[in-house]
RNA sequence: ACAU
DNA sequence: CGATGT
């Protein structure tokens, strides 16, 4: 059976919700609840109609063709004030990209590439080093970054990103970046908590592609 | 084994 | 099924 969504417009927390779990937690014991499956994600978003700020980022997601956000107002590990980074890759190696969203509210505060001849990990890595650029820049040295990859997690912890990926003339432009990246890491200190995204317990990271 |  | 990594 294919994958449901969920619309909450009544109950502890509204949105769309990827399972059916979720959406009894939202909604059961919750007087006057009011919700219903839908076949696909695009439907559920089509029905939802959340408050305004909500609304923007589900018409804005729906115009690019990218998933809906999702709201995490109901898992109390989640933290909310928090940026969420990944990475994709056509093919592996391959033209990588990566992007970073707003976990609040799946806005897309960064995207870039894709650059051709990468892997999955360099590209996970590129992601985490620029989300932490990006909040150091923007005065935000307390604010928590997501990411599902553990490879870039140690990659930046020991600020080594120990790629077995020959580089090549095609892709040097990559490995510049690559440089760039771990030139930044080791001239400002790690202040932004890095955090785990823990994917079977809460579904893919809001930065996901969408394309698995 | 675990994570992409 | 294939690849990238700890
Ligand atoms: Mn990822
Ligand atoms: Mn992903």
């Amino acid at each position: 059976m294919r994958k449901k969504f969920y619309v909450v417009w009544n109950g502890y927390a509204t949105g769309v919700f990827d399972s059916w779990e979720e959406c009894q937690l939202q909604t059961k014991g919750y007087p006057g609840a009011k919700y219903k499956s839908f076949d696909s994600q695009e439907a559920a978003v089509e029905a939802y109609r959340g408050d305004p700020a909500e609304q923007i980022e589900l018409l804005a997601s729906i115009a690019k063709h990218r998933p809906a956000p999702v709201n995490y107002e109901s898992f109390p590990d989640i933290r909310l004030d928090s940026l969420a980074v990944d990475a994709a890759c056509s093919k592996n190696p391959g033209p990588v990209e990566y992007q970073g969203v707003w976990v609040r509210t799946g806005e897309r505060i960064f995207h870039v590439g894709p650059i051709e001849g990468g892997t999955n990990n360099i590209g996970e890595y590129l992601a985490l080093v620029h989300g932490l650029a990006l909040l150091k820049s923007q005065g935000r040295p307390n604010t928590p970054i997501y990411t599902d990859s553990r490879t870039a997690r140690a990659w930046v912890r020991n600020r080594q990103p120990k790629t077995t990926l020959p580089r090549t003339p095609q892709n040097e432009r990559l490995f510049e970046m690559i440089e760039r990246a771990t030139a930044w890491l080791n001239a400002n200190p790690l202040t932004n908590p890095i955090l785990t995204w823990d994917t079977p317990a809460w579904g893919e990271i809001p930065a996901d592609f969408g394309r698995k």
